[in-house]
DNA sequence: ATTGTTGCAAATATTTTGCATCAAT
DNA sequence: ATTGATGCAAAATATTTGCAACAAT
């Protein structure tokens, strides 16, 4: 990574990784601010920002953004995936013919349905961690809260 | 999908269905507003979004929400899957053993080496749809837009 | 001196909510 | 009459940005 990208490595920079280390984890810019905070009691939030950013850029850190930032609606019910431009962020769908076929192979069939060249995928997993499931409320419960 | 649960279907509603079927694709609310207002300028974007949120918990439209909402941060460089817990929306970060696994048993040993009932994932892949590959920049130039 | 960085506040963007009014049963 | 739905505006949330002051080379 392009770690030369970082023209300062300041005090608030250095501060905010070695936070990061500490916290491990997926923090968000408000979890890390606060306690970056308590070492530096003048940063502010915007600093915070700025920095995950360059930090990011330069390979320190990795930034785990939503695909999309806006919410959407698909009047499509059927099964299908979705295939995200990375530069309009344009959403089209892609019919997989085969559902049990490795990831490559399914990375590779979406490259040649689907005009796009693909970079990337990315695989996120949904369910219930053991503290929430220790509640032992219905699926039913869960969704509707 | 339970479709009882949508009490009144009103004339906003039938328009904001009816116009979801024409536009096809993945709007935003605001882009349904925009084409809904078009037939009652009335309606406000309040009503679109409230609406939108109970047609989709009626089945009758999709949601296709973010996983998360805020920005994540991760000081983990190394490749790994992130796993969502669907209540508390923790994220936890998940080793996958053999990287040419398909995707069910994949979903079978996210549930077995997390301690996580597994619901779903969603699989989005990346790329470059082929009006923006037609304008033939470099990647670095487009992921530095 | 120049350029990068900061703190602050204001702006932006998206979504949600309170409330009085209106509509439907 | 009661309950649900609407329009409007304000609030809430997350993030970005303009700017003057400050820091580092």
């Amino acid at each position: 990574m392009d770690k030369s990208k970082v023209q300062r490595l300041t005090k608030q920079r250095q501060v905010i990784l070695e936070t990061m280390k500490e916290l491990g984890g997926h923090p968000t810019a408000d979890e890390i601010y606060v306690e970056v905070k308590k070492k530096l009691p003048d940063i502010s939030l915007g600093t915070v920002y700025r920095n995950l950013d360059v930090l990011s850029a330069a390979g320190f850190i990795k930034k785990i953004e939503p695909e999309h930032h806006q919410m959407r609606f698909d009047y499509n019910l059927h099964d299908h995936y979705h295939l995200t431009c990375i530069r309009c962020h344009k959403i089209e769908d892609i019919e997989i013919p085969t559902p049990d076929d490795p990831m490559e192979v399914l990375s590779r069939s979406v490259g040649s349905l689907s005009k796009y060249g693909i970079f990337g995928h990315r695989l996120e997993f949904f369910g219930l961690c053991s503290e929430c499931r220790k509640k032992g409320k219905r699926l039913d419960d869960i969704l509707n809260e």
